[in-house]
DNA sequence: GTCTATACACCGATAGAC
DNA sequence: GTCTATCGGTGTATAGAC
């Protein structure tokens, strides 16, 4: 009875525009910033005039919020896959971290656009910002809850929660935002399926080392 | 027998304006990204007109690869201060991690700058972006050179080196730049003395454990 | 070496027709 | 839901007086 059409082709992209707005900002937000990328040029590569982005955003930051927000949802639903892992803790840590950087290399927007959310901190202002802050938080909250349970058990070494949550950002996350260094580093892309199994090697015997009681 | 004054107090700020213009934009840089500051308000901070920028930097992105570039230089001035230390190669990537934290530590616009440098490529052009470049290179060198001696001694087991230094920089150098999650996380900011403390212990933690023989 | 004035493009956002 | 037209403001950069 609705003048708009809720009932969807099933299957089909029923995205609207909202959707493809949101995957078509995405790229260019991860790789220019926020303050990098203009609306008109969003505009341009969705197909539609610059004013009609505002008919399904308000505002330049609500959109830059809802891009933010999709991508850590959708980390934190990968890392969930794994939440019922093995039994020990380590093995969790490892599950994830698989887990991780299979969604960093899958989704090459997500390793610049998650330390952008993690560094440039006066974007989004409180309304839009909670939104973003509580899908965090529910990955750090994820990590630390199985870190406890580890030191708790004396699988893992006891080690401050907070810095191994930063170094594990840190070892996982950046990698996959520095691409061009990683090139210039490797000799071929970070994104290339030999460069992410040495990767995860790498990040494994970390973890592995790292967490291992003395 | 210049026109300008190439005679300084000597001891006094030379600086003449060139320098107070990269003081002064360096945290904006930091903070805004290259896209996010004006020049405007630059000049503003400086005591200037906007035009009169233009008379020492011919145009922005030149100013921001000033800017970089003297974080890059001095940063790699503070690790090379610890060249010659002890015998060992893990004793001299102990000493490189312990100056990096504390150049870091001391100035907080390096962790962000550093970390925009590394994964926003986009913005400098091959004149400017060179010396950027050269800068970096010059840290990554350094670093190599002591793992690849490292190995060879059998004082640190075999890894791959580019991930080896890619897990450097996401240890030491991205925690440096998430201040404000960094404070939501540990409770205290980054900065203080007590996290730079904790910071440390935890990285050689992670650093004697990662790299040691089996 | 700093200033005022200005050029010209683009910004995010709004109004209102269709 | 998309469009055209337009708003006020800011962006980098230049010209030229002082």
């Amino acid at each position: 009875m609705a003048t708009h059409n809720t009932d969807l082709p099933a299957g089909e992209s029923p995205a609207s525009s909202r959707a493809k707005i949101i995957e078509t900002a995405e790229p260019l937000f991860a790789r220019q910033g926020f303050a990098g990328v203009g609306l008109r040029e969003v505009a341009e590569r969705v197909g539609l005039g610059k004013s009609s982005l505002f008919h399904h955003f308000p505002s330049k930051v609500k959109l830059y919020a809802a891009v933010l927000e999709r991508v850590l949802v959708e980390f934190d639903r990968r890392l969930s896959e794994r939440e019922r892992t093995a039994g020990t803790a380590l093995a969790r840590l490892h599950a994830w971290a698989d887990a991780g950087v299979d969604t960093l290399a899958e989704n090459p927007t997500f390793g610049p656009l998650l330390l952008r959310s993690l560094f440039e901190d006066d974007i989004l202002a409180p309304p839009e910002r909670d939104l973003v802050d509580a899908a965090f938080d529910r990955i750090v909250a994820r990590i630390s809850r199985t870190l406890e349970e580890g030191m708790a058990s004396g699988e893992i070494r006891e080690l401050s929660i907070p810095h191994t949550i930063q170094s594990l950002i840190g070892l996982t996350v950046y990698p996959f935002a520095s691409d061009s260094l990683g090139q210039r580093l490797l000799g071929s892309p970070i994104y290339s399926a030999e460069q992410i199994r040495a990767r995860k090697q790498h990040l494994f015997e970390f973890i592995a080392r790292g967490f291992s009681v003395p």
